[in-house]
DNA sequence: CACCAACGTTTACTCATGTAATCGATACAT
DNA sequence: ATGTATCGATTACATGAGTAAACGTTGGTG
């Protein structure tokens, strides 16, 4: 099931450290995201009838834990825009990122070292 | 104004070619999508509304054609991407994709002459 | 000139999403 | 033991998106 901008931000909190409870995971992203505690429980509802999270009594809590891996999701997402804006190549998406933003120095030399690396 | 992926496809269809008629874009894209005629005169009103199309009348019809450059679209895009998954460093994007999916020699090839010719 | 076909415009409806308040159960403090 | 603070669950509501039918206008045809 597909997971929402929102829903990732909840589950990014998760990613960096779980298990964790609701009220550490608005603690964690209500300030920047201006979120209520109310509004970050209905994600990780949302998110719980998706399985993209688990969640495991503690007391009377729950503690949290993403089941849908960072490293797929983000596949899922890259994937996607490569296929619908690139058709699917990598070439054309660093073509033009590399045109529309400078790239730094740091990012030029480990562009550098994967390519070399890939060539394996 | 943010153009949505169904937009986006009609998008394709007038970044292709344009100007053309609704009817054109249709029987471009009605088929792959199974959209009835009803739904892509939807979605280029839509695009009318959020001024990423313009249309200069042709007689009883209008032509369409796109004012949101596809570049400026995908950049759009891409950045965002790389900016909520990759905090917008280009290369662990690539790293990821590399190691995903098998990257054809040919794209391989090409990223080497980019990366070497973006190095001047 | 009356009618019909072809256009674009308006309206419709469902589902997902962002955002949040309210409800109901329950553990703890007094 | 009872009230209260605290959880999660349920409900709410506006907006955008996907999908499409209905409507109104206008130009061409018989």
């Amino acid at each position: 099931m597909k997971i929402s901008p929102a829903e990732a931000v909840v589950m990014e909190v998760l990613w960096r450290a779980s298990p964790r409870t609701a009220e550490e995971v608005f603690a964690e992203v209500g300030g920047p995201q201006r979120w209520t505690e109310a509004t970050v429980k209905t994600l990780i509802n949302r998110l719980l009838k998706k399985k993209a999270v688990a969640a495991e009594r503690d007391g009377r809590r729950y503690l949290y834990r993403p089941v849908l891996e960072r490293a797929a999701y983000i596949r899922g997402e890259s994937q996607s825009l490569l296929d619908r804006l690139f058709d699917g190549r990598l070439a054309p998406l660093v073509s033009h990122l590399s045109q529309s933003r400078a790239l730094s120095p740091e990012d030029m030399a480990e562009l550098k070292r994967l390519i070399e690396e890939m060539d394996e």
